[in-house]
DNA sequence: ACCCTTATTATACGCTTGGATAATAGGCGA
DNA sequence: TCGCCTATTATCCAAGCGTATAATAAGGGT
């Protein structure tokens, strides 16, 4: 009546630690953070949970990785959407748009960053991993707009353009928010024509420079 | 040797309820949603686990009024602030003031927040409280604008006017979040006047309009 | 084809958790 | 002042936690 171990196959340490990882974001999204046990992330990742001290420090160490897995899979999102745009213009449009659209527009990224957030002013680690992502993302931002700005031949000074930059990235950031957590409230491309808008508006563009003809200038299908 | 039972003194219901939901606060803050166990709490409340669920269901009723708590105690201050001023054009540019400033920008409530909203997928009361909140913060908001632009003879339909709220919300949410995370990058006024600005450009309002001379036209001190 | 390394499992440990229960003492009404 | 009610404490419990350790099977190097 002994069943004997279970049987298992071999995997490279890079895979490894990619399904742990993943496996830790299901379940912080399924279950919250207090869900997200050992034990769990193991079933889950379809190992035994001593596996995890095998390829992490401990269960801390894997949380900061997926943190930081997160962090970055967000903006990567957003950068390459930028990076369809021919026009610095299309570009900064497109950027603004991925960041209030889905997939970074969802609520189970929402839950693993909120859960993550909560954890910045009691671990230090977390803190440098927030800090990081922040400010890689207002880079990106800034790159955008002085870009934007010189294409448009607008003269705008450094300070101007970090303060647009924190103006915008709290509006995406607010409206990221709001649309995930009231999905329901907004329609399918509701949320990125405020978006638009609202960021033609902080800039005192005329109104429809950035949201008139989405796409148009750069040879993309145009949203129906 | 035997020291016998402690003494204590009784209070009254709701007394021992908020001192308890003050101290669940407490601990969220402190030693993150993990750290917040019931005896953690009771501790920090003077008292021991088992009266927890004399007051409660349980842990999860207390930290739902927990968060009830937090987000009404947010509002109110926001709320408090806008009705300082003498005119519609004051008590809007208070009110987004007074949400990007401290108390309400504050490192710990920032904490709480996240700590919550990280549930908020995962269990539906805490969806619920928020859902609760949200609204009640919008309304407040769209009230504020609509009585602005009454005073200023602007013409603002109800869609435009919710649209503005939207995006408004979304801003003042935006740099509630970026001010606390980041707080050592942004100056003591910095986030205000960057506030006070982004919102008279999502306005169309003419720049300086609402963050020239502030809070001078209804007898407050002027800030320095 | 067989070792030898090591990735993986299995199990055990000490501790903490939220909740249930029983004992007790505070303090108000009579 | 006394007695009763109940707010509060003390203790216990089963379950689950993260981690340490030992056994084992997988699979590449020779």
């Amino acid at each position: 009546m002994t069943e004997g171990r279970r049987s298992y196959t071999r995997a490279s340490e890079a895979e490894r630690r990619e399904d742990l990882i993943l496996a830790t974001l299901d379940c912080i999204a399924e279950f919250g953070i207090q869900g997200a046990t050992v034990r769990q992330i193991a079933n889950r990742a379809g190992v035994t949970g001593g596996l995890i001290r095998h390829y992490f420090s401990g269960k801390d160490q894997m949380l900061q990785e997926a943190y930081r897995k997160v962090m970055t899979g967000m903006s990567e999102i957003a950068i390459a959407a930028a990076d369809l745009g021919n026009t610095p213009r299309a570009r900064l449009q497109r950027f603004i748009v991925a960041n209030v659209t889905p997939p970074v527009t969802d609520p189970r990224t929402l839950s693993l960053w909120a859960a993550f957030i909560s954890h910045i002013q009691t671990d230090a680690s977390f803190a440098a991993i927030h800090r990081d992502s922040y400010l890689a993302f207002l880079q990106a931002l800034e790159g955008l707009l002085t870009a934007f700005f010189h294409a448009e031949g607008r003269k705008v000074s450094p300070a101007e353009c970090r303060g647009f930059a924190i103006a915008l990235n709290a509006l995406v950031d607010g409206l990221w928010l709001e649309g995930t957590l009231a999905a329901d409230m907004f329609g399918e491309r509701e949320l990125a024509d405020v978006a638009l808008s609202a960021v033609e508006a902080l800039l005192r563009l005329p109104p429809g420079h950035l949201s008139g003809d989405v796409f148009s200038d750069d040879g993309a299908p145009q949203a129906l």
